[in-house]
DNA sequence: ATACTACACAAAAATGTATTTGTAAAGAGG
DNA sequence: CCTCTTTACAAATACATTTTTGTGTAGTAT
């Protein structure tokens, strides 16, 4: 690679002519070297070289995404369906604003941080690190940083969160449901912190409205590890038949819900209704088509990156963005059947 | 951040010695001075700043990740099942060798090529890039390459390949499905280049094993973009009557044809066959649950980055690895059923 | 005692930029 | 004609490392 000073010796003249030739400093050099000078780099097909610049300086036009891993999940995050959109969503965002997105993944946040000093990366973006221990690390991160998807009380002191409105989205689905006559909903999730929670949330408050009573068993927890799937998805869909319609909390859960129960006879949604979250691919090809609670996740991946870029132009920012969702009815949710064990 | 200098100058010694220390180049620093440094960097919790360590070692530690966006398929690449599992194998080998990944996503081609430089990337992983102008501009790159799934002929001169046998992988199915008795089996992709063009070969062999011919028109060509696909869609499903079976070219396909034939009251198996590649989740999830050619696209993605840091450590490697497919039979092919317009 | 070697560290150079400071030459204003 | 400013460029410095070369001291061999 040809560098700044072996084009000022070849050309005679000094790399600061050259350099400012590069960053258009009209003024500062005449019209007959600019020319020159631009020919030649045109010639030799100059790219500078980004570490150089980045000492010199001290900003990186890196974008990190940190992720960090849970145990349960996906062995690698990025298959996650919701972490490719949003990931794609900030690629595609930073890459128009001149930056460089960088990943990493890990269930050690104190490494993850030490990547992004090392960088010395400009901005940072984080999903899913908001535990206690993650909070502690990112703090000592001077730089600004946006978080996606946080619940966590103490992250959203410190930084920047974009996130959904997930209690309404639950509450409008719910609300939907009741309205069609379902007055015995279940809920399915593998866990009540964070989003799962909000979500929770907003099904007992459309639950309540009908003057139903939540009560813990209604409570369908999944439990998506390879080696249980299989007991759980039969534990599940035998409690299932206690409720008319299930609200899932991801569409994801929403279809392996149904397929489980189809396989045992059961039809959706004649025999119970089940309405996801999320608005994937997936719920959209699946038969009977999912109703579902829309959220436009690339969207929050484009959200987070222009509100980090207008943190780094030095504006100020909202602290909670909150993007809206909708309900996006199909056909796996309809009027609740006679209850399978009547009398329950 | 604190510097190498600024840590040497705060124990009244050399900048060589507290990198000595760093890099334990024992023997040449004492056991006293090197206790003392380690518990200071400790204590300053130092990261070295990776920008300058690239410039002085003239390398970069991150591996390139080059994708040539397509104008008809997703708008945003990441979001393709197929690139977000390669990507995460990629990104997990990288990074267990303590090198980066870094992402680049353009139509551009000259583009990508310009940031790789100016990165300095040591080397580079392509998918998707291998068109004649992608040949040219690839070549120019002195480092090494590895692509991915490449059935240009050019690029296979010039660069190592991580594929699949995709031949074999149809071939394999469609006997699968001969074996059952179908006679009438369709192909659908959307074009016949690369990786098409092999799985296309492996059905037109595996049919002709049985005497029968291939017509053009047993190509059922599916139009992917969004304002076409409706349309496209209808045209399928008409074709698609005068077959016992389908063969996709995707798992994509495969569910969204299951969906398209199923909303038009045709059954699966019982009315058509239909029969992917991939081996997504979308598949299994699906009801009825498709039978598929397996492959694995984490690990092309493994493999691929493995081989990349072989030849970065000076290693030969083959210059084409190939990795086998596997036949998933679940529910979504069976016997075939007399011909719905029976004599055609 | 002299020369050589090993040790432990320091000083300096190099990496490729951007930026700051410096400097001739030309032109303008009085 | 002298001073002041502008123009167009050059030289030097800084960025944070790594690497090469240098140096003083102590120990060892002759």
């Amino acid at each position: 690679m040809i560098t700044i000073k072996e084009i000022a010796a070849r050309l005679n003249m000094s790399t600061t002519t050259v350099s400012n030739v590069i960053h258009g400093k009209d003024g500062e050099v005449s019209e007959e070297t600019r020319k020159t000078v631009e020919e030649f780099l045109r010639k030799v097909d100059y790219v500078p070289n980004i570490s150089a610049r980045n000492l010199a300086q001290n900003e990186s036009k890196i974008i990190g995404v940190a992720l960090k891993a849970r145990e349960d999940k996906y062995e690698n995050l990025i298959v996650d369906p919701f972490v490719s959109e949003l990931i794609g969503g900030i690629e595609e965002t930073v890459r128009n604003a001149g930056y460089f997105m960088m990943i990493y993944i890990s269930r050690d946040t104190e490494k993850i941080m030490r990547y992004v000093s090392g960088w010395n990366v400009d901005g940072l973006i984080l999903f899913g690190m908001l535990d206690d221990d993650g909070i502690r690390v990112s703090t000592r991160y001077k730089k600004p940083i946006v978080c996606v998807d946080t619940y966590s009380i103490e992250g959203l002191k410190h930084f920047t969160n974009v996130g959904l409105d997930d209690e309404k989205g639950t509450y409008d689905m719910v609300k939907y449901m009741t309205d069609q006559g379902h007055r015995r909903i279940a809920f399915l999730s593998d866990n009540k912190k964070g989003v799962d929670l909000a979500r929770l949330t907003g099904y007992k408050r459309a639950l309540k409205e009908t003057g139903a009573e939540f009560h813990e068993e209604d409570f369908l927890q999944i439990k998506p590890a390879a080696d249980e799937i299989e007991a759980s998805l039969e534990e599940m869909c035998t409690r299932a038949l206690k409720y008319t319609a299930i609200m899932c909390v991801s569409d994801l859960y929403a279809v392996t819900m149904m397929s489980a129960l189809m396989d045992r006879g059961i039809r959706i949604p004649e025999g119970i209704s089940v309405a996801g979250f999320d608005d994937n691919l997936l719920g959209s090809l699946y038969r009977p088509a999912l109703t579902t609670v829309h959220q436009d996740v690339k969207k929050k991946g484009v959200v987070a990156a222009e509100t980090l870029l207008r943190r780094l132009k030095g504006e100020e920012t909202e602290r909670q963005i909150i993007l809206p969702t909708r309900l996006v009815i199909r056909d796996s949710v309809t009027k609740p059947r006679k209850l399978a064990l009547a009398g329950l």
